[in-house]
RNA sequence: GGACACAUAGCUCAGCGGUAGAGCACUAUCUUGACAUGGUAGGGGUCACAGGUUCAAUCCCUGUUGUGUCCACCA
């Protein structure tokens, strides 16, 4: 016997543990079923579940759950990523703990160390997963860091390096002087920040007095400059072009040059150029060849450079006490000319959190541009089709403007770069250390010893052989052939640019085609306000504090429903709630259906059933479990969800189980039989199609509908091991559906107008049909105990015979209905009531005869519309006059 | 500056060229043998604004306003 409620968390650690062990998830290399392949994001091992991990963990959930339903052989690819620099300052701040540094450990005691702290909390993350249901084939978990993903990734970099992809530069790159190292573009984020614009006057050599004023939000930096540029058509300074300022606090004398780089309508219209340290400049630097002069060091402190053109009082101060310095500098020397606020973008380090300096350093780079225009094709050709389609765009977008992608990372977590230096500084990019001193011996002789490069490589770029790495490549392995390209890829818009992208370019060009077919991008999970969750705010919302309270069946139903296409997802606790409230009611209803003997026959037949209503509810159940596959097929996730809401709640628990309550205990053994049968079977139905978004839930109530226990329920009884019911066109009995349909609308227009006019719920009242036809009169004998239950009635009966004083009148088809309250009828409210829906039905009628008056619309309009109109306005008619009939009689009364 | 979304009931959101939908909240009522985490009924919307296309626009197009996000931008 089932509990009163649902206890989700005894029954969901249970069940996993069995589907997991039986390996249920399991993908099979040697099945003859099609493949399905669906790599999951690997989430950070130093992650910990948040809301945006379950959603899209729930939606690969569904997909996978479905697809193998399906029939396919779905191989859910899991794992986790090494994320570099997060890691790395994992380990490092409990180093700091211990109050030791990296560099005190040295680089091998240190990566033990991370390997330590990743073997003891590197699985919370996949922990989590579990809980929430997920179903990836675990015994393929995957680590960035692995020894197979290590090979694919040296191989990837050595062969682009043949290829000229990757290559050494030195050039400006986006320096972190927090945690020492480069970062990519895309680990820049700019901050709106509040602060001034400093208007400076440098002096001009031989021209006493005179002064060409720069604006900068930089001052510091002037130390480094080596020009003053202005634009070529700008009258105002085109006499300068040519001559030399004398640089304030320096001397050093730099030229004002002739660039379109100026813009006249920014600042002054004359700007400094400091081409180590700016991006713009360092374009402007090249272009006039001017020297490039660093003047700040890895901490982004002033530094002494090679020419020493920094006052020395200025060596070794943070680049924002030099700022004040020079200040003070410049306006004691009556330079300052003005300054004004000034509101604008920041570059901070997305890991570090500090101001991001542009740095003059040697980096390897990866030939975006080169690599990306087959990426972009393949969109174009729609050999990877993104959903919702508009993504396509920013993809486009990004990809035409692509910049060469730094991968080097000044860290020691991560993929170590396979390159060797040799004495003359000759580069050995090879996969094996053998190799590269092989090549070195030939160059050199025997004795050489070679340097490695110290550097790693950016995070993103093992995750960008995701889904290739992780099938075995390089080895031709038979997952390979099979699982690629994969089928869908599910993923957030936060990291399209990251990784989406990146996967595109690699895979392609590796792989020789897409490494997936659809991309389905999923929104961001917000607050209820709408708001970005974060720590900071304390607007978190913990996913596995909602599992503890609600389950995760309830969770994962939530994040379903309102997973719609192109919108952020909103999630208040209240939503929840209201999902944790229908698995209630399905487990209440199975509850019904336990005590009554509906229990599940293996050998139901859905097609040989009789009676019209459970006919009726085989159609229903036909129609939704074709809508919710489409819905699923489509990525309509939300739309899934509410068909089977609504089934479940709308038309399974309100209406067929109140419809058959006198049935399963009725006198008619047969049709007592049928019906119990049917309801066992059609919740059981229910169950196999709800399965794929609550897997505890209807696991559990499908064990306790076949009568078994853990012990006994083995992995060929559970829902996930089925089929997802497939129902022909003549499943689906129009005649039944429309009987059904005209019960639920008789008692519904009884019940309405019970309440409306204040008829006390408990009265039991006399109903009579009038000017039935045959139909109608059969219908409501044949279901004249279901009606008199539901619309509270002791009678219910076909008559023809005039309403009798002080009725209450409605109207359903050809018939009135009519229910004769003699004394408890209030006149004037009865009336007003049917004045009401008098208007409503002119209303309509005005508005249809509208267009069946004009001309345009007959001629133009699709016949269909025109008939629709036609029988509404019909129907509209009848409906007035039945009504203004029945208030003649009452007021005759 | 460029791009992309979004604007529908009190709130959160679906939807759609042919009479506006859900959940929550609200109101009334009901403890009837599955369920008060429930039943029944009800109120509530010029579908942001202005034009256009169409027989017909909340839906398509253009513009305006507002909101959000991404990219670019350290004068």
């Amino acid at each position: 016997m089932l509990d009163k409620t649902f206890e989700s968390k005894d029954v969901e650690k249970k069940h996993y543990e069995l589907w997991e062990k039986s390996g249920a998830f399991t993908a099979d290399v040697n099945s003859n079923k099609a493949p399905y392949c669906i790599p999951m994001p690997p989430p950070n091992v130093t992650g910990s579940l948040h809301m945006g991990h379950a959603l899209n963990t729930t939606i690969q959930d569904i997909i996978s759950r479905f697809e193998r339903m399906q029939g396919r052989d779905v191989l859910w690819q899991p794992g986790t990523d090494h994320a570099g620099i997060a890691t790395q300052m994992v380990v490092e701040r409990l180093l700091a703990e211990e109050k030791k540094t990296r560099h005190d450990l040295g680089r091998e005691k240190f990566l033990e160390r991370v390997w330590q702290w990743k073997e003891e909390s590197g699985n919370t993350i996949t922990g989590q997963l579990r809980r929430l249901g997920a179903t990836p084939d675990w015994s393929r978990e995957r680590f960035t860091m692995d020894d197979g993903l290590n090979k694919a990734v040296n191989k990837v970099f050595v062969q682009l390096f043949k290829e000229n992809l990757i290559y050494k530069d030195k050039r400006l790159v986006n320096w972190d002087p927090k945690l020492h190292t480069a970062i990519s573009d895309l680990e820049v984020e700019p901050r709106e920040t509040k602060g001034n614009m400093w208007h400076l006057k440098y002096p001009i050599k031989g021209m006493a007095d005179a002064f060409i004023v720069i604006a900068t939000t930089r001052p510091e930096t002037m130390l480094g400059d080596t020009a003053v540029a202005v634009h070529p058509d700008d009258d105002r300074y085109k006499d300068l072009v040519g001559k030399m300022v004398v640089l304030p606090i320096t001397g050093r004398e730099i030229p004002i040059v002739a660039d379109s780089y100026a813009d006249p309508e920014k600042g002054s219209g004359a700007v400094k150029i400091t081409p180590a340290h700016d991006f713009n400049d360092f374009e402007v630097g090249k272009r006039h060849n001017l020297p490039m002069i660093s003047i700040l060091d890895k901490d982004a402190k002033i530094a002494g450079p090679e020419g020493a053109n920094v006052p020395a009082a200025y060596v070794g101060m943070d680049r924002f006490d030099a700022r004040k310095k020079v200040l003070e500098e410049i306006e004691a020397l009556g330079l300052l000319e003005k300054v004004e606020s000034h509101m604008y973008q920041v570059p901070y380090g997305d890991r570090g959190g500090v101001v991001i300096e542009p740095l003059l350093t040697d980096q390897w780079y990866v030939d975006a541009k080169t690599l990306a225009q087959p990426a972009i094709k393949a969109v174009d050709e729609g050999k990877t089709k993104f959903v919702p389609a508009n993504w396509s765009k920013t993809y486009y977008e990004w990809m035409n403007n692509i910049q060469p992608w730094c991968i080097s990372r000044q860290i020691w977590w991560g993929h170590q770069i396979p390159a060797w230096y040799g004495p003359d500084n000759s580069v050995f990019v090879a996969e094996t250390e053998a190799e590269a001193y092989a090549q070195a011996k030939a160059k050199f002789g025997n004795d050489v010893t070679l340097e490695r490069d110290p550097d790693v490589l950016d995070t993103w770029f093992s995750s960008a052989l995701w889904p290739f790495s992780t099938l075995g490549w390089p080895e031709n392995t038979a997952e390979v052939k099979r699982y690629y390209p994969a089928e869908t890829l599910v993923t957030g818009f936060d990291i399209l640019f990251f990784w989406v992208a990146r996967m595109m370019m690699m895979g392609i060009h590796f792989m020789g085609d897409v490494p997936f077919k659809t991309v389905y991008i999923h929104a961001l999970v917000r607050d209820e306000k709408g708001q970005k969750m974060s720590k900071s705010k304390g607007n978190v919302i913990d996913p596995l504090k909602i599992i503890d309270e609600y389950g995760a069946d309830a969770l994962r139903f939530t994040l379903t429903a309102l997973a719609a296409q192109g919108r952020d997802v909103k999630l208040s606790p209240a939503r929840v709630e209201g999902y944790r409230n229908f698995a209630t009611k399905l487990w209440n209803a199975s509850r019904f259906c336990e005590m009554n003997g509906c229990t599940l026959k293996l050998d139901f037949k859905p097609d040989s059933v009789k009676q019209t209503i459970n006919k009726w509810i085989i159609s229903e159940l036909a129609t939704v479990s074709r809508q919710t596959a489409e819905a699923l097929k489509a990525y309509k996730f939300n739309e899934a969800a509410m068909h089977l809401y609504h089934f479940t709640w709308g038309t399974f628990c309100d209406w067929y189980i109140e419809f058959t309550k006198p049935l399963i205990t009725g006198a008619d053994e047969s049709v007592k039989q049928e019906t119990r049968d049917t309801t066992g079977w059609v919740l059981d139905q229910l169950l196999l199609l709800l399965n794929p978004i609550m897997p505890y839930l209807t696991e559990e109530l499908h064990m306790h509908l076949l009568g078994k226990t853990e012990a006994s329920h083995d992995k060929a009884d559970w829902l996930q091991s089925k089929a997802w019911p497939e129902f022909s066109e003549k499943t689906i009995d129009k005649a039944a559906q429309e009987e059904m349909n005209w019960v639920v609308r008789l008692i519904s227009e009884i019940r309405s107008v019970r309440s409306d006019m204040n008829v006390p719920a408990a009265a039991q009242i006399k109903m009579l049909l009038q000017g039935a036809n045959d139909t109608s009169k059969q219908r409501l004998k044949t279901y004249n105990d279901i009606i008199k239950r539901l619309a509270r009635l002791s009678e219910a009966e076909a008559n023809d015979v005039a309403a009798p004083k002080g009725s209450l009148q409605m109207v359903i088809d050809e018939a009135s209905i009519v229910l004769p309250l003699a004394d408890v009828v209030d006149i004037k409210l009865e009336s007003a009531r049917l004045q009401k829906e008098i208007e409503k039905a002119n209303a309509n009628i005005e508005r249809i005869n509208k267009m069946l008056n004009n001309p345009a619309f007959l001629a133009k309009a699709p016949e269909e519309v025109v008939v629709e109109q036609t029988e509404s306005r019909t129907e509209a008619e009848n409906l007035k006059s039945k009504l203004t009939q029945a208030l003649r009689q009452l007021e005759a009364a």
